[in-house]
Parts: C-alpha cells; structure tokens; sequence
DNA sequence: GCAAACCTTGTAGCCACGCCAAGGTCAAGC
DNA sequence: GCTTGACCTTGGCGTGGCTACAAGGTTTGC
C-alpha cells in the first residue's frame, strides 16, 4: 500500500500523513526497494482514529494522548476520559465567548442608526470609543486552543 | 509620544504596534532624529479602534477595510456593514460548529460504559469507527476565519 | 523511448503575534 | 566623564496544522 492508496481510503491527504508521521503521530512506516513508504491496513484505521479526533476539534496533541493509550493500554481509561472531558470544556468556553461575541455585534449592527453617513454611523463611533469590547479581548481568542 | 507610550495609552504591546505598522494598519509613522517613532494623539484613537475589532475576533484583513472606511469615508456605510454582518456571519457559522461538537463529546462521553477496561472503552470504539464524525471534519475548523 | 503519474526530501507560506539578539540612544546617578 | 539601566531600532525565528511548492528519483503505460 503505497502512500495515495493509504490517502484514498482514509480520506486524508498524503501531505498530511506525511506531516502527521513527522509530528510523531504516526509511525515512520517499512520502506520499499524504491524508498517508497509501505502500509499495512492498521494504518488505515489509525488514521481513521486521527481524522476523527480532528473532526471533534482536538489538537494534535491531544490525539497523540490518545493514540498513547491506544498503544500503551494504561490499567484504566481515565487518560482517554480526561482528554475528551478536558477538550469538552475548551469547546465550552469558547462556545460562551462566541455567544458574547455574537450579542455584541448584533448591538453594533443596530447602532447603525444613520444609514447614509459613514462619519456619523453608529457602528465606527461604538468601535472607536475608549472602553468598548474588552471582555472577550482577554478572553481565549481564536480556535477553541488558545492562538 | 514614544511607541512605549502609545502601547500604554492603547493597551495594545509595543511589539504589536509594530506589526501593525508592517501589516498595513498604522502608516509609518514620523521619526525623531534618534530614529524613535513618535505618534500623535489620533494614533491612540486609531490603535482603540483596531484593539475593539480585534476583541471582536476580526481578522486584520476585515479591521484593514474599516480603516480604509475611516481613511476614505464612502459615500454610505455600506461597506462598514458589509464587514459586521459578514463577521457575524463567520461567528454564528462557529457557533453551530460547536455545538454539534459538543453536543458529539457528551455523547462520547457516554458511551464509556467499562470505566475500568480501555480496550473495552466505547470512547476508543467511536473513535476508530469508519464514519463516525464526518460533517465537522468538512465544516470550517478552528478559528473563526477558516485557518 | 518518452510522457505522465507517482514518489522522495526539503523548504516556505498562512495568521497574529511573541520573543530574542545585536546594536544604537538617552537620562540619572556617581 | 563613566556606568547603569531603560528605552529604542531592525531582523529573524517560533507557534499549529497544515498546504504548496521545487528539484529530483521511480514506475507505469503506450
């Protein structure tokens, strides 16, 4: 199986697999006579795992933790617990400064009150006082990992 | 006014300043004859402006076209609007992101049902499942903006 | 024999910064 | 005058998770 076979049937770009090899993720594989990368169908499944780690939003080192487990079995599941339990408040949190977000451009939109004058619009005055938003600047910004 | 005063008077760190400057959103400014930048009082007003729409979560790209709106008032505000409704747009698309993820890691969640056995785990199960968690893997990732 | 499609490594770009190094400038204190 | 420390300058590198090249090697089909 060579690396666009792997690509195919997990769904994920060789670039990636490749990256994902070098970000330790995945193991450096057997090489052919040729140098080429040969897979097995385990690598299909592990990549599946990592596509749908990814798909929840995890960061890559939060799918290593995982992959970890899978690899070492620990005595209990308590990692894999604390890793999705973990990442469910990060989605949380940001979740609750995006709903911030959203009410406070809604209220930007609405103070529009003089549709034809750009000097007077509501919208540039609100933006350009001294204490407007700051709130959700000292908040975690961006992705649901912190930038 | 040196660049430390001005990232006093805005709340905004020298080093950001600076990036700012390189990315278009401060003009260079003038110098003295030590080379120091010094800026007005109407950079302070202009730097709030940029801090606001930053803790909006805008991308520098977007506060640059507001800018271009103060710089160059239009002959309506059209295109102030265009950027707010768009961004909300991207925030509301997020949120709905979220919270299909959030709702997909409860779930997760739930389904450990052999606390103590990890090879057993329903967590690991899903997670190596085929066609698990598809739709967020094809909806815009991470950011607000598309990454 | 040759083109097209694959593979390899290495490098650079994206975004919005943050950090650091090497060197220049300035004010205060001795 | 000299030193110390706080400021300033430019430039470059690092972050995360890819993505997209470039330059070269290999394989496949006609």
């Amino acid at each position: 199986m060579q690396i666009k076979d792997l690509a195919q049937a997990s769904g994920v770009p060789a670039d990636t697999i490749r990256h994902y090899e070098r970000a330790g993720l995945l193991r450096p594989p057997a090489r052919g006579g040729n140098n080429y990368r040969r897979y097995a169908d385990g690598d299909v499944q592990r990549l599946r795992f990592i596509r749908n780690c990814r798909a929840l939003d995890m960061s890559l080192e939060e799918v290593r933790t995982l992959l970890d487990c899978l690899d070492h079995p620990p005595p209990d599941c308590s990692p894999v617990t604390a890793v999705i339990s973990g990442h469910l408040e990060h989605v949380r949190h940001r979740l609750q400064t995006l709903q911030q977000l959203e009410r406070q451009l809604v209220a930007l939109q609405q103070a529009c009150t003089q549709p034809g004058r750009p000097d007077l619009c509501g919208m540039v005055l609100a933006l350009s006082s001294p204490d407007a938003h700051d709130p959700p600047a000292t908040a975690a910004h961006g992705a649901v990992h912190g930038r």
